[in-house]
DNA sequence: GAATCAGCAGTTTTT
DNA sequence: CTGCTGATTC
């Protein structure tokens, strides 16, 4: 056994850490506390699998997101090289989408399905609500979405009724539409990539085959697992022996999002004769911020004990701060980070917590007016902005002529003489004939009651389209990019783009996404293995909205992020703002009486971020939505624990305030004149 | 068919 | 205060 492990350095593991990489023959849960040394364990142990001679494409791990898969894709070949190549790493829906990719029949899909996210979704439900007239009143659709997902998820039959409010009643109305139209577009969403992978699962004919596939299965973040999902493990994982899970329940913050985090507490009843190993031991925090961690996370009722404890010493008392106002609080911050950068200090080593985005603007503008380099994490990602949607509804429609939502998204665009009154008379004769829409489009002629011009524009719009569809439905994807530019230019998408009398600045970034679309698909062309044309290209960039300009130029600066978006990361020195009752626990939550719970593990999450220093801070008063409000400060920091390693302290308003700004126009000079720079010519930003 | 206006609601969101 | 939707107007 040592001599085969040669190459994994087992003295770095502590001894939970090493069972957990060396245990075998039964399912395995490691409860593994923030900072303990998480992703170690899984990368270990796959690579100590790889070592023991299981081929990796006998190996599947499972993540969250794409960005996990990579970094352990990376750090297993460090580990274990060359063999660690052909280790199965994906996110859930990546690993359903192929299985659907080899047996999408038996589910009744077609081929060239395609993959519809949110706001796809919520663009039918809100067309179905036009047509249907479900709502008499304004129903914000997404909303309704919610319902309908949540319904379908738990694979109900109808979306109950249970208060008949209007959200309920409209889902239940549209649910079975919903299902019926998505399936006759040939799409599926996100949670169908799930639920369609247990459904050709639990297919006699295929069940085998997938349940022998892998040997061992290893699934990450398992407390944001929903049902459907542990239904597919277990599924592929048969009696679960060689299934091991790693997760905290403690950070389990998206239950919006379908997570159950009973799927982690119940992992031992499910999974027969389950080891459970509990890694509490944490390599990223003070003392200090681990006891208040602690001391928070403890008033949650269910949970798995765990106490989280560091070798390294109490660290700097952390610091709660009262802050008059929300402008004084993002002084506060703005003006500490500057003290101890002159201190040494980088800015790569802050955050700024906060609950909702909202949050982040003010103290955006703080940042910016004492000239602190920031970035801010999350937000909308490329793939969601509107020119690229456009761009992209072009090339899902061409793919797949049945998706109509695309289809709608872009008939008129740039706008060519094809409106809603037009859009409608196509689209009852589409539903009269029985055909799709798109069916309906290419014999305009046989459509009556459609005035000339509009005749000539949808035939145009059908000539322009068909010009383009074979050479890009082709499977290679060599020379693709190219293809797609001259669809593009035919289209005059840019042109439209540079017509509209956006600001320079709007502009700008407008054409810069929609170049994101050109770029991508040659970036995809130039990929080794990329195949499969364009139908590849579009799940591709469906399933992978992550980071896309991560590395680049953020080196030297702040980050700003929601609580969720930092999970899994950590900062020597974290603040940890809008402490406030209806903030951080926010209103919703309290009122609707229904997760309290998962807001804890928020403060929680924030919490266990920090690695050195902590400060969380909230106003007496905030501004929200143009009224000025008192506000109280947040119960969690009344379960902080009392004694040496807190402090409170206020920031007094004007005092800090100057401080920081001393501090940074001391520091600019000193960058001016190591720079070189003349302080008359860079003052190009207003200081006031 | 496109531009403008009034009214309303306002968490978080790995895919 | 903002951003989005639907309705009204040109």
């Amino acid at each position: 056994m040592a001599l085969k492990h040669a190459h994994l350095d087992f003295h770095t593991l502590n001894p939970q850490q090493r069972a957990a990489v060396e245990h075998d023959g039964a399912p395995l849960l490691v409860l593994a506390g923030a900072g303990s040394g998480k992703t170690r364990v899984i990368t270990y142990r796959i690579a100590r699998l790889l070592l023991d001679g299981i081929p990796g494409e006998r190996i599947l791990g499972v993540t969250f997101t794409n960005k996990a898969a990579k970094e352990m894709r990376e750090r297993m070949s460090e580990l274990a090289g060359s063999r660690a190549r052909d280790v199965q790493l994906s996110t859930f829906q990546r690993l359903g989408l192929s299985i659907l990719k080899e047996d999408y029949e038996v589910v009744g899909l077609r081929r060239g399905f395609a993959i519809y996210d949110t706001s796809d979704q919520t663009s039918l439900l809100r067309e179905m609500m036009r047509r249907l007239s479900v709502a008499d009143r304004r129903l914000d659709a997404s909303k309704v979405l919610d319902r309908v997902l949540a319904a379908k998820r738990q694979r109900l039959e109808e979306v109950p009724i249970d208060w008949g409010d209007d959200y309920e009643f409209a889902a239940h109305e549209l649910y079975p539409r919903y299902r019926e139209q998505m399936r006759a577009y040939n799409a599926v969403d996100f949670d169908d990539l799930i639920l369609g992978a247990v459904d050709v699962l639990r297919e006699p004919s295929r069940a085998l085959k997938w349940s022998n596939r892998f040997q061992h299965i290893l699934v990450d973040e398992y407390q944001d697992t929903s049902p459907d999902q542990l239904e597919l493990l277990r599924d592929l994982a048969g009696d679960g022996h060689n299934l091991s899970v790693v997760g905290d329940d403690d950070q389990s913050i998206y239950a919006r999002r379908g997570a159950v985090a009973d799927n982690i507490l119940a992992f031992t009843r499910q999974f027969a004769a389950a080891k459970e190993i509990v890694l509490d031991q944490n390599y990223r925090s003070t003392n200090n911020i681990l006891r208040a961690a602690n001391a928070v996370i403890a008033n949650n009722a269910v949970r798995k004990m765990k106490n989280l404890w560091s070798a390294s010493g109490d660290g700097d008392a952390i610091e709660v701060v009262a802050c008059p106002g929300a402008d004084e609080e993002a002084e506060f911050v703005a003006g500490t980070i500057q003290r101890l950068v002159y201190q040494g200090q980088s800015y790569q080593d802050f955050a700024i917590l906060y609950r909702s985005n909202n949050q982040g603007r003010l103290l955006e503008e703080t940042l910016a007016l004492e000239r602190i380099p920031y970035r801010v994490v999350g937000g909308q990602s490329l793939f969601d902005r509107k020119d690229v949607r456009d761009a992209l509804a072009y090339l899902s429609f061409i793919n797949n002529p049945t998706d109509e939502v695309s289809l709608r998204r872009v008939i008129n665009l740039p706008p060519r003489g094809i409106g809603p009154k037009t859009l409608q008379r196509i689209t009852e004769y589409a539903e009269s004939s029985r055909v799709s829409l798109w069916s309906a489009l290419r014999r305009v002629d046989r459509i009556d009651g459609l005035e000339t011009r509009a005749h000539a524009s949808v035939g145009n719009f059908v000539a322009l389209i068909e010009g383009h569809a074979d050479g890009l439905r082709a499977r290679t994807t060599s020379g693709l990019a190219e293809r797609v530019q001259h669809l593009f230019d035919a289209l005059g998408l840019r042109e439209h783009i540079l017509e509209s009398d956006d600001t320079a600045k709007v502009l700008g970034r407008r054409l810069e996404n929609f170049d994101q679309v050109l770029h991508a698909l040659r970036r995809f062309e130039q990929q080794a293995g990329s195949s499969g044309g364009l139908e590849s290209f579009l799940r591709n960039t469906a399933l992978a909205r992550d980071s896309e300009t991560e590395e680049e130029s953020d080196v030297s600066k702040v980050t700003l992020i929601t609580l969720h978006s930092a999970k899994g990361l950590e900062f020597p020195c974290v603040f940890l703002v809008g402490m406030e009752e209806d903030l951080l626990p926010h209103r919703r939550a309290v009122e609707e009486a229904s997760d309290l719970g998962e807001e804890r593990r928020l403060c929680y999450v924030g919490i266990t971020r920090a690695q050195q220093r902590l400060w969380l801070t909230y106003a007496s008063r905030r501004v929200r939505y143009g009224k000025g409000e008192p506000r109280n400060p947040s119960r969690f920091l009344d379960e902080l624990p009392e004694g040496e390693g807190v402090i409170r302290t206020a920031a007094n308003a004007d005092g800090d305030g100057e401080e920081a700004e001393a501090a940074a126009d001391a520091f600019f000079e000193r960058m001016r004149s190591q720079l070189g720079i003349d302080p008359r010519e860079s003052s190009d930003e207003p200081t006031s």
